[in-house]
DNA sequence: GGCAAAATTGACTTATACGTAAAGGTCAGA
DNA sequence: TCTGACCTTTACGTATAAGTCAATTTTGCC
């Protein structure tokens, strides 16, 4: 079980581009093997892209995607380090919570319209 | 409480730029009100705008934004364009309940996280 | 009425996250 | 050897959502 995959296999697995692994690797999100110039990824790297791919649709940037896998790489040493890294995590979980908020609150405006529109079609079935 | 808004008031209270009220106005969002040329926002407007930027930050398009405004505005007197509509509220409502769950797995990283930097806090608090 | 502060428009610039096109390398199978 | 299906790099292009700047009005206030 410990095969590879190509890139072309994880960019249909996840419905994006070549583009974007590349775009990826450029970054300094993923770093696959090679054999030759051909990229191989691991099952490791596939994990790592979809957790990638999760903290775009949440909207965290590259950048901020970066600075976690690198927690995760290298987490510091130094106290104060630690302790700046802390307050960015809590600020990027209230900012988290908010959206959360922000989503439950545009559902329900969502659920609105949709009852309207019903409401509406009922108006048009009864009279057409 | 019929006042005025002038646009700088608005900008301070959301932490927005003038740019960006005029730009959502050029897109046909808001319609303020004018006195010679200087907008004055009405507080349906200032109400607007709170829901244009929630919007935002759930990810949503200004095109995406500016059709529910239309919905409101003057929803469709005929059925097949209510049902139209009523799919794509579905899609949109579809796509927000994963981004939310997909925050509370990011969340819950973030948790992750913020525990492995009190563990290394406490190895270090030790040692020093 | 005069003047500084605030508001306006229009044009140009910017950041992010890729898309796309050109030009070609690699390898398996017929 | 040829074809087709992949893969590569480099480089420029693009959409979205504003930011910035400059040159004018306009307004509020003394």
């Amino acid at each position: 079980m410990n095969r590879f995959y190509t890139i072309t296999e994880l960019t249909r697995e996840f419905g994006i581009s070549t583009r974007t692994l590349r775009y990826y690797e450029d970054e300094g999100l993923i770093q696959p093997e090679r054999r030759g110039r051909t990229r191989l990824y691991r099952s490791a790297d596939r994990h790592l892209i979809q957790e990638i791919l999760r903290g775009r649709r949440v909207g965290l940037s590259i950048a901020e995607i970066r600075e976690i896998i690198q927690v995760y790489k290298d987490p510091p040493g130094e106290a104060g380090q630690l302790r700046l890294l802390m307050r960015k995590v809590e600020e990027k979980r209230e900012e988290l919570r908010q959206k959360r908020k922000d989503i439950d609150d545009t559902l329900t405006e969502l659920d609105n319209i949709e009852d309207s529109c019903l409401a509406r079609l009922a108006e048009i079935g009864v009279r057409s």
